[in-house]
DNA sequence: CTCCATGCAAAATATTTGCAATTCA
DNA sequence: TGAATTGCAAATATTTTGCATGGAG
């Protein structure tokens, strides 16, 4: 997903592109670690010095709404967000440096069914993220 | 797990058993839904009426040390406590009522292992939720 | 009696909202 | 041109800290 696709698809739903949102959204779609609100800003600044803290909160909003970035739950907090996986993708992020890498999950049909079954839930959604060392990280201890 | 059994296990990390202690406890020990701290405040208020918020959340954060709450995430919010599950369980969460169930999650091992050799990274930990209907709330929309 | 624990008030963070000025289309 | 967007300041919300008082052991 280039940056062009973004920025489009931010404009098909009404909205304008600026420089702001220009910023947040090349930030955003280059970074390989979670970003929170503020290290986007002042990653975003360097390209668009005028950018204000509330421009970032309200374009991740807009990101996220079009499901294309996605927040990141860590013990640590909940406030980082990173590019959206497509499909049934979910997160893996290393513990040491925080890279991001996303996997396909399509093989746990088996164990909702299995958990649906037992509980009596009807399971709708599922949230998964694994926790490690990446391979540059492993070798660098 | 008893409230008893919580309460020894303050004890014999040091704590005290206090009236305000023993209040959240008591809630956290007993409810169905993950709470938030002021609405473990609010609850626990009507054991210990002089029960202030400061010590919810020093309280919870000692009961969540000793691995005996855990913290829910939510699209929502992350703010919300519930009891720990034993060995390697996750939760359930029925989106309409909040209900939480625990359930067991021993059979991830073969999609880590598939995981870790694609991307190069050892996996650590993981951290898995589901999200659906509970039998009661699907019987009644 | 001795500390640990408490509650209050205040500080520190994080996020949202109101609004006049700006700027994209 | 005109409505959407911005940045600022201020309001809210959430969590943490300092400190004098109170209470468990």
């Amino acid at each position: 997903m280039s940056l062009d696709s973004w920025l489009t698809q931010l404009q098909s739903t009404g909205c304008r592109i600026t420089a702001a949102r220009r910023a947040v959204t090349e930030v955003m779609q280059s970074t390989e670690r979670a970003l929170t609100p503020v290290e986007v800003y002042d990653a975003a600044r360097k390209r668009d010095p005028r950018l204000g803290l509330v421009t970032v909160y309200r374009t991740l909003e807009k990101l996220e709404s079009l499901g294309l970035i996605q927040r990141v739950h860590h013990e640590q907090g909940c406030q980082a967000f990173l590019r959206a996986g497509e499909g049934h993708q979910h997160l893996l992020l290393c513990e040491r440096c925080g890279r991001a890498v996303l996997f396909d999950g399509d093989d746990l049909e088996a164990l909702f069914a299995r958990v649906g079954e037992q509980t009596g839930f009807e399971i709708k959604s599922h949230w998964l993220q694994l926790y490690g060392l990446c391979q540059d990280c492993r070798t660098d201890l």
